[in-house]
DNA sequence: AAACCAAGTTTCAAATAATGGAACCAAAAT
DNA sequence: ATTTTGGTTCCATTATTTGAAACTTGGTTT
């Protein structure tokens, strides 16, 4: 289901597998844990974690003896939020919508085939962030999830709908492929998509791509709220808002030209 | 100054100084830039390029033709913060502090020979998160960083202190290593230490060094604030609070024993 | 339109680094 | 004192990375 990575990566695929193997325990982890569920020999397992460790991917803690993903992730992090993410730039605009409508607002980016929340404002209480972004999700039973596949192209949806699990949560939940495709044409149709409590009960959200002018797609907002507060026709009614934030994000996305320092003449005597 | 990473890390090393390389930019960047700054040959800093990409840890976009830190890193980061840093486990803790003395509350922790930054709490205004965490500073002019290195073993220290660079930031800053290790001297006598407008004129701070019972150097923690607003003598009354604060991440972050779940019987028949 | 150029991509023999079975070591358990 | 478990090192074999050079592509200039 995931032996997709690295399969041709050589050698930084296979540490970059292990790194993914640490994380995925959710805790600091020994030697031996890593070794029980790598499909690598001992001594192969140990030099990937010794470098990993020496680049400072892991950290490891001699009083316990065990190795946790390292601080170094935390920096690169900081900056891949701020470069590659829509969060930085959707921030403030997200921040008004929020307000505004007086309900949760989800800032998602697809990532292989998984739906990645870069944000979360929740008007009302203070924001927490690193519980939310980074966090994970289905795609094929969240609003944002289903609002970004409906907008990929065709071979490219392919590839993320084989990976999904059809994983069923609750009654709602789209139980295969066709259902998930029939759904996808309607979100086209309409331009904004539903969930309704397909991951989780009691449970509802509107959702928009984020698209570019040529209609690629950059990310996904959703609108969340609960059944008990409101109901799908209500949160329906605030898609034109929602399309104002999300085609403000696209532009800006789109228009961000970063100063043009990489146009320093390169005289190629720079050898010294 | 940083030619040490990747030295005999081999491949993955140079991987990831390519990695290092795309985030320095701090924007999206061209196939070009990169290996205008890189030192290996084109085809090789191509190949990296190519395998990071697909791997997820860079991302490419191929309406502008650059590639930024991918959103892996994102996900990674996650589960690095909740599991490597001691921000999880602090942050009540922090808030706490951060609301009864009123002021900006740190939390940092020592990479490589930097201070990164993993929480921070300013009381007032919401917390913003992956803005903030994730942020480097040095060590040799700033509270949290010189109550790390106070409390170091001596042969770490000495190469920690060898990578300062002692930039003059302010007439305040510590000019070189002698008046480092004076100052280090001194924070290990009283438990404490100042950040003495050393890098930002007018900001000043108490900290206190996160340490195990053994002593190992966890992170760090300040309070920090403006000499407009208070002066040093009234921070120093803050440090008993402060320790208390400290402390308890110290033995919570021992204490936390993760629920036994790598005892589980390894059969060796499970080759299959 | 032809010639040119810059940026990006592919090739392939040589050089280098990764591999992994096995031996080794240390500390804890018996 | 002996065995077991968990971690570390060795080293000949093997596979991968390397990088100069050739090539392709898309855009400019003449």
């Amino acid at each position: 289901m995931s032996e997709d990575r690295s399969k041709s990566d050589g050698t930084v695929g296979k540490a970059l597998e292990i790194l993914d193997l640490v994380a995925s325990f959710g805790r600091p982890v020994r030697f031996s844990d890593v070794l029980e569920r790598a499909e690598f020999p001992k001594a192969t397992v140990y030099r990937f974690i010794q470098t990993l460790t020496s680049q400072g991917m892991l950290s490891y803690d001699p009083d316990r003896q065990t190795y946790a993903l390292g601080i170094r992730l935390v920096r690169l992090a900081h900056s891949a939020w701020q470069q590659s993410s829509l969060a930085p730039i959707a921030r403030p605009l997200i921040e008004q919508l929020a307000a505004e409508v007086g309900e949760t607002v989800h800032l998602a980016q697809l990532d292989h085939a998984q739906v990645l929340y870069v944000d979360k404002i929740d008007p009302g209480r203070p924001i927490e962030m690193y519980s939310q972004a980074g966090k994970i999700g289905p795609a094929y039973c969240t609003g944002v999830g289903k609002a970004m596949m409906a907008y990929l192209e065709t071979s490219h949806l392919a590839g993320v709908i084989e990976q999904q699990s059809f994983h069923v949560f609750t009654e709602f939940t789209l139980p295969d492929e066709a259902a998930l495709r029939a759904e996808l044409i309607d979100i086209r149709t309409n331009g904004y998509g539903f969930d309704r409590e397909e991951h989780e009960p009691g449970i509802i959200c509107v959702s928009l791509p984020i698209l570019t002018a040529r209609g690629r797609v950059l990310g996904a907002l959703s609108v969340t709220s609960s059944t008990q507060r409101t109901n799908l026709a209500a949160l329906e009614a605030l898609v034109p808002r929602i399309r104002v934030a999300a085609n403000a994000i696209a532009r800006e996305a789109e228009s961000w030209r970063f100063p043009d320092q990489s146009k320093i003449q390169t005289v190629d005597t720079a050898k010294e």
